[in-house]
DNA sequence: ATGAAAGCGCTAACAT
DNA sequence: ATGTTAGCGCTTTCAT
């Protein structure tokens, strides 16, 4: 055998001489093999290393045991959210493939519909979107979202609470006599970056603090676009004297940046995140931060999908979890 | 047309009124095609939504522009192997997808084969195989292994040395006034459990210890293995008074077995793991561990692999990165 | 410029 | 019990 080229079921074949048909069967365990040819051609595969392609078994059959999850990005989100699929996976007899799309800026948007459209019907039998940036997907498989696209999509969804979580955060700030606000909005096609702006407006009108607009500032839940938005921040006439940051990612840019300027964390400067990644807690100073319990919802996604694809109905077709703040070092009274 | 069902080359081809061929010239940018057709063609497919199967592709193909990792686990070292990856793979021009064996103990041993047999020729050019459970993989791809299996494969490996990684970790504990110390060993298959074993037998005998076989159980990198084996060892006449665990999800493992029996670490027991995930620093105590820069080693990894499905030459076909101590609160003189 | 047809690796009717 | 054949969705000669 040519070490170079893949072994298909015709060299299975062609070595044990019988008809592809007849491996098939022996592959599948069907009935109508003896078992004299059955055990010839079981050894066959084994002298060759035979696996049957994936491709080719799924384009045949639109049948793969194997449930996809779409992440933008691999990041510390995703990756723990991963760690909480994996968990509901293990005992359900499903493979697990994630595809990323990169983080590529370029196709930012929609890259979930092209993946699940070259996905769909074939390799993956059900999927989970990890926000993702479009409501509609036309799909034939089951999907769930997780922290989905702003506006209505028929999918069943898990998120958290980021209204109430965002609130807790903003109100934390404005207890500890902060006045002066920043806030690093998050990705605007998601819902969770519209209801965390909305909770940093609603806690500020509630406390009668005005919302100064320069102060709010695009983060797209991105360290890059994050660090230019807090330089610009911190470089105003009047900076804020604390930030609240659409997620940790940002939070974690901005005491970077901070930092850079001089300014200490969080005796200049008090900054809040939003989400409690690993990474978070070992920032220093440890991140404050509105915690969100990403393992939990990766399970509950794989959870609600697998009652999907086995055609259960479910109960709920929206699932949010609770949020709680995290107070840890960067946050203090203004100066 | 039906929701329900995937939108294919023909469903175009026949809306656009032209055969498949030319939809297929169309979406691959072949010359022979009017640009009114190709208007049209176009018109179609953004109509529909179609998106080239993937899997039908890849078939045909034999080639998909992606590179698969591949993991026994999702779990916190595969995921920060994960996270170097993505990193290094952004400006490739590669997609990423992950392949997991869902820790299944079944197929625990050449799970990596399986799945590289299925993937090979398609959906993935080229490989990244983390923690093999075998040497030999036939594969017509370029193939790097992470931590590899135990003797002589003839693949492109990244690793760190482990070997002094774990020698500096009994070397502190022996450094502490510990003298009966135990290990939870690794997974057996992998190079990196021997060496670290190694380490511990070669510290000890330096220091002129003699190596208590009954304090060296196996833990298998996996936290239930090793919770029964703390227990084992911990419920010992004359229980050790410090353990050097293989890697961090063990000696995790073992400050909860510890603290359920009522143990206080670091005073009543020391720990010492290896790896330095995240939640090593998490954890309380704060774990003292030996680092290894696994996303380092997701980035390398990539980098190699990159080159090798190019086509150029490496100069250095097994790449071993630095390990050191990180000394935190899990570790302290014995009583 | 366009289309008919073969074939990638596999499975499931349907012969024999 | 075994083999022949069609076809999953796509690309690519090769005709026309």
């Amino acid at each position: 055998m040519q070490p170079s080229s893949r072994v298909t079921i015709r060299d299975v074949a062609a070595r044990a001489g019988v008809s592809v048909a007849t491996v098939s069967k022996v592959i599948n365990d069907r009935y109508g093999v003896s078992a004299d040819t059955m055990a010839r051609v079981r050894a066959v595969i084994a002298e060759l290393g035979y696996e049957a392609s994936l491709v080719a078994q799924s384009l045949r059959n639109h049948k793969t045991n194997v449930i996809g999850i779409l992440v933008a990005d691999i990041e510390p989100f995703s990756t723990e959210l991963l760690k909480g699929a994996a968990d509901a996976i293990r005992d359900t007899g499903y493979e697990l493939v994630v595809y990323s799309a990169g983080g590529r800026t370029g196709d930012k948007l929609g890259w979930e519909r092209r993946y699940l459209s070259r996905l769909s019907g074939t390799l993956v039998d059900g999927a989970v979107l990890v926000t993702p940036s479009v409501l509609d997907v036309r799909f034939d498989a089951p999907v769930v979202a997780v922290d989905p696209h702003t506006g209505p999509s028929g999918l069943p969804t898990v998120d958290s609470d980021n209204l109430r979580g965002a609130r807790l955060a903003v109100e934390h700030l404005l207890s500890l006599g902060h006045r002066r606000i920043a806030m690093l909005t998050g990705r605007e096609d998601l819902q969770s970056a519209r209801l965390r702006e909305r909770g940093f407006r609603e806690a500020m009108a509630d406390a009668g603090v005005p919302v100064d607009e320069t102060l709010v500032q695009p983060g797209d839940y991105d360290p890059v676009v994050s660090a230019a938005a807090a330089r610009l921040l911190l470089s105003l006439e009047t900076p804020p004297s604390a930030v609240f940051a659409a997620n940790d990612v940002s939070a974690i840019a901005t005491v970077e940046t901070a930092r850079s300027l001089g300014l200490r964390v969080p005796e200049d400067l008090s900054v809040v995140g939003f989400d409690n990644i690993p990474e978070s807690a070992l920032n220093s100073p440890p991140l404050t931060t509105v915690d969100q319990p990403i393992k939990v919802m990766g399970r509950q996604a794989i959870e609600m999908l697998v009652q999907l694809m086995r055609g259960e109905e479910i109960e709920k077709t929206h699932l949010t979890l609770d949020t709680h703040l995290v107070v840890r070092g960067s946050t203090c009274a203004p100066r």
